[in-house]
DNA sequence: CATGAATGAGCTTTCATTCAT
DNA sequence: AATGAATGAAAGCTCATTCAT
């Protein structure tokens, strides 16, 4: 008895874990070759081939091939979306835990350039409503707008806390991400791997400080900048 | 004699007139399929549907899909690169000069939301080198790097006249960049029109003073900032 | 000893009888399944789950799909074999015998549309030889040979005692199959209920007299009738 | 000018022609290729092997491989119903003209076995409104409608005239339609060559007369009745 | 040079069948 | 013996490109 409800319980219990395990190999192989050949080059069969198994099997977890690449595009979204919220640990001057906020995202997009490869290919971070020429449709509107989200509840939390500028907080989301998607693909361009906590807290100043002349707070490399005040 | 020859000249250029003639309605209809429908999406009967011309024709003007796009993108980004440099009649100081080449740009954007769209999906401001999977492989660095020497040579002269940090300048150009492309893909994305001096000056603003609170130039509300005012 | 020996005669019995079950199953859900979606247009997943199985289960009772169709065929076409043949106590006049053999098909096949829906989609009834093209192949001659076996037999008897013309029993044979296809396709086509009885006499009598206005044994309207119903 | 409004006409016009051509060169190869093999067991391909084309012409010219079916049962049903039709120089006495008409229905079916195979296949003649599992859907019920009328009519006159009994035509029409199809089976079934005249007449006199031993208006075989009479 | 039908490689998706549990 | 996920061959359909007119 105990042996046939074990069975009952215990043979589901098996497959979920193998289900979850292909479905994981089809997400990571998509990934991959998203990346390489972008969402239009990707032929179901490479996509199998690469995660060693048959065609047949990808459609017995997704639908469409479209749907690997939502799938694909939710989770690792969710993650970022992870990476970009404060934590707990985070410390509590705004400038500081903006900073930790940064350099998170940053590791991220540095840990999984495929993934953003793939992000930037479908115009996740772009396009949004205009989507009839989207492969993401009316889902990219909705991932675009949670990270949307994020970033105004980080920006909105500045302007409270009276570390950013009183004023419309959604121009200054848009800047925010707009330096952060900047930082990201000069990352998955370049293919560099520069100093993340430099490049963040080189963005978290100059987002907060501006690149004008008067922004540099510390050591201000006098003569140099006479001479241009001369020169100008 | 000179009858022949004078048609031998006047000829060539009439062809020449009706050719560039279905060549613009070819780009002009590209632009507007490739924005509805994204690269892919696009069929060369769409186009020449929409350009109200024969498949062959196309196939007259351009080896293959690819090189409409290729022509596309030149002739606009040339454009825009034109409107992103400063003009002789632009003001001198920096940041004025700075504004109206901002103001120009975001006008080219909002006046060609068609090519900014295709742009996008294709990964023009974004991929570059990465481009196994873009669409535009090769030509896309080439693309990006003549957008990207200009916003390089603006940054160099904010620098030289001292209106910008003494600082590397590829940071700097990187940023301004990310900053103009959030402003775009807003105006894309949202499909508002919005008072683009205001967005230009918001947005020179914020990349010459930064978000944060202390850059507040006018309006200063209280100690705390004066503070920071002496401080600075 | 004897224990042992009851179990294996006790278990296979049980075990055929489950055997029957899940076979009489597949069956009945197959009949359903090919009905509504005919036979290339239903999944075997449709018939398990139908039959509230598993896919492999029905491999472990058909080799493959065609097996399931003509074990289908083959117990329905026995039963409808039996209802048009005579019966013991069926009437001795042929026309009164052959009435009812008529009235037991006609209430077979009312009382089997699904089955008759398949048969007709896979030409039980119609293709024969020529099938390269028929699901059934060889078998369906087979199947078609019997029913027209019985057929055969039955215009025979109505031959040998009279009751039919003294001619080539063959094309009576088909006549007699044509009009009962025909009453079968009106009734499965037309979804009606008619009067079975009433349709079978209709029949029955159309075969033997004809449908020719001489033909008419009530009313008579003047001599010609009168004349026939002399020679009769 | 001539010449170039000549163009206008002609290109057009030899343009006409050649999709004409090519429309039934697909026709006929599919009506082969579906007779072989069945509408599930045709792929694309094989039509276009057999009509030396290319796969993708196919779809120049129809839809889907559906319209293809579909498209030649109306070209041959229209045919086939000419045939059944009564002509003007049909004689008058209704057995007479309906012996012509069931001539020419055999004739038709004789010389286009093809077609009949493949109408048989995908129940043309059998289905109509049941027609979920046909592959022809609704347009069953259209085509099975218009043989049906056309039967129709023909028993009407027969009614009218006189020359068939006093009663609902719906049964008349059924039996007769009944019997043309057994005969086209047989042919088809038999790939026999009857004396179609032969098989006609066979055909009316059942149909007008029946089958019963009193219809025999001409010519009783009298001893060979008898000594059969003795016999029962 | 414009035209538009022909071409056929290529890709997504389906589903009968197998097989490990 | 039941189960249901894995398998991969097969087929319909698309569309960039070619080419005869």
């Amino acid at each position: 008895m105990s042996n046939s409800s074990a069975r009952r319980t215990a043979l589901p219990r098996r497959r979920d874990e193998a289900k979850a395990l292909f479905r994981n190999a089809i997400l990571d192989a998509a990934e991959h070759v998203f990346a390489k050949q972008g969402f239009h080059g990707a032929r179901i069969q490479d996509i199998a081939d690469h995660a060693r198994i048959a065609v047949g099997t990808v459609y017995n977890h997704f639908e469409q091939k479209e749907d690997v690449l939502h799938a694909l595009l939710e989770v690792r979204l969710e993650q970022m979306i992870g990476s970009l919220q404060p934590h707990p640990t985070d410390p509590e001057p705004f400038d500081q835990k903006l900073r930790c906020c940064v350099v998170r995202t940053l590791q991220f997009v540095d840990e999984h350039r495929d993934f953003h490869q793939v992000a930037l290919d479908c115009g996740l971070f772009a396009k949004g409503t205009a989507s009839a020429s989207s492969i993401l449709k009316e889902k990219a509107v909705e991932h675009f707008e949670k990270l949307r989200a994020t970033t105004f509840a980080l920006v909105n939390e500045g302007i409270t806390c009276g570390a950013l500028r009183q004023m419309d907080p959604v121009p200054l989301a848009r800047m925010l991400g707009g330096l952060i998607r900047a930082s990201s693909i000069g990352m998955v361009m370049e293919q560099s791997h520069p100093n993340l906590e430099a490049e963040a807290s080189l963005l978290v100043d100059l987002y907060l400080n501006g690149a004008g002349r008067a922004a540099q707070p510390e050591r201000p490399r006098d003569e140099t900048i006479l001479e241009n005040d001369d020169a100008s």
